[in-house]
DNA sequence: TTTTGAGTTGTTCGA
DNA sequence: GTCGAACAACTCAAA
């Protein structure tokens, strides 16, 4: 029997159900649909890069197999199961709104031709309507819901392995190219030797992540000068590397604090996709109703010296260099960034949202949404309106000796440590901008903002 | 139904 | 320089 096993957001070969259940069938397409029909917003210039190597990478492991196809996902299976003979679809299952939409319109146009849709979970580690309160509605805040809701409920299913047996077909030549994810300008030149996109590679970081870094995560995970934190985050995006693999890996480790940390900020991501899940319209709006009214300034000229890194402030701008760099930002400057942006600026949440979508390797639905929401205090669980993270000791404490900020802003190399995140106190002879604003007033101008809400 | 305790990541001020 | 309190009340979760 020939089936199709659909790839979405598991570029995987290891420990990925939908590949695996697929290869007891005899003879498997595996098929690959960039759908910019089917979706509420097109993939950020950094995900396509990313996903364009990932696609790659994942059609070398199947043996040059795997087909590429772009536009509407239910015409390009119509015209697939025709001309093949496919009686069976395996894909991994949705969990967020455009891709249950998606799902429900493939079910049906595949009934109408007899073919039988089969899904898998491989994406989360617990499926978001299984964890519900005893009175049946979901959790709000993430402490219960983790810990009660998910570690109490049931362990994750372990990791498949490899599929046995696989058995992949090539029917037609397409060519990757035709995805069209590559930008005509080489501005992703930069990115070549930063980042090794492969699934091998994604492991091959995890299993040096708990080599030499996990027993000190917990509070070097805060220091963007060193490195302590897996950068794992845009493999586990594109599903380059499966979270049960993770988490049973971290299993078979020694308890510890650390550890349970890591598993944690994983816990984080389960609560982004849970929350999109059960409140599907905090994609474009306020979780908490009453920030509706909330009057952003979403000024131009602010937003742009935060996108370009030109605040005037070391740690924020070296933060949105890094960004642009790398595609990636570390996650303690991340919360600098967004509180700066949000509190300091006043620029609505969603416009700091799209830019990290834009940017980002990580750049995930759900957690971007959930992470900025909480940032601004408009989502679940919020941070206190009052607090603001202040750029200037920030910089100080988590970045004392300057190196990150140096890194990404080495105009300011010879500037003397302790004026290094206010630089333009020290001297204003310097090639870089003066602060866009005062921070202590833009502080109280929010603060009272705030207050008008709560 | 009512009550009780708790809630990712901070900053500032004054003693 | 260090330390504790204030910042604010509300919502959520569970007994």
């Amino acid at each position: 029997m020939k089936s199709l096993t659909l790839f979405r957001n598991n570029l995987r070969k290891n420990d990925n159900p939908a590949l695996f259940f697929s290869s007891v069938s005899n003879e498997i397409i595996p098929v690959y649909i960039y759908d910019d029909i089917n979706i509420r917003k097109e993939l950020g210039g950094a995900s396509k890069y990313w996903l364009y190597h990932a696609l790659k990478s994942l059609d070398i492991s199947l043996e040059n197999t795997l087909h590429y196809f772009k536009g509407n996902t239910i015409k390009i299976l119509e015209r697939l199961v025709t001309e093949n003979d496919i009686k069976e679809i395996n894909y991994e299952e949705p969990f967020l709104e455009d891709d249950i939409i998606l799902h429900k319109k493939i079910v049906l146009a595949m009934q109408n031709k007899g073919v039988e849709v089969k899904t898998y979970n491989c994406t989360v580690l617990w499926k978001p309507y299984e964890i519900l309160k005893n009175d049946g509605t979901p959790y709000k805040v993430f402490s219960p819901y983790y810990r009660k809701g998910c570690l109490k409920l049931k362990k994750p299913n372990k990791p498949l392995g490899q599929p046995n047996n696989l058995n992949c077909t090539k029917i037609e030549q397409t060519s990757i190219d035709d995805l069209n994810l590559l930008d005509k300008t080489p501005w992703h030149k930069k990115f070549e030797n930063e980042w090794d996109i492969s699934e091998n590679a994604a492991l091959k970081i995890f299993n040096e992540f708990i080599e030499n870094s996990i027993y000190e995560y917990k509070i070097g995970r805060d220091f963007p000068a060193i490195n302590k934190n897996s950068r794992l985050s845009p493999y586990i995006r594109f599903g380059l590397i499966s979270v049960n693999k993770i988490w049973y890996m971290l299993e078979n480790l020694n308890f510890d604090k650390n550890v349970e940390h890591y598993k944690s900020e994983i816990g984080w991501r389960e609560f982004s996709y849970y929350l999109l899940y059960h409140f599907p319209f905090m994609a474009k709006d306020n979780l908490q109703k009453k920030f509706d009214n909330f009057n952003w300034d979403n000024n131009k000229q602010n937003f742009d010296a935060w996108k370009k890194g030109e605040t005037g402030f070391p740690i924020v701008d070296a933060g949105m260099k890094e960004l642009w760099q790398t595609g990636y930002m570390h996650n303690r400057i991340r919360m600098v960034v967004a509180s700066f942006l949000v509190k300091n600026l006043l620029i609505d949440w969603r416009l700091g949202e799209a830019w990290f979508w834009d940017c980002l390797f990580d750049a995930d639905y759900a957690s971007n949404i959930a992470g900025w929401q909480w940032t601004a205090g408009t989502g679940a669980d919020a941070a206190p309106y009052f607090r603001i993270f202040n750029p200037i000791l920030q910089g100080q404490k988590f970045d004392s000796e300057g190196k990150y900020t140096t890194k990404y802003i080495p105009e300011l190399s010879n500037i003397p440590l302790k004026n290094l995140q206010e630089p333009t106190e020290f001297s204003d002879k310097l090639n870089y901008p003066k602060p866009i604003i005062n921070y202590k007033l833009s502080r109280d101008r929010s603060l009272k903002k705030y207050e008008e809400i709560k």
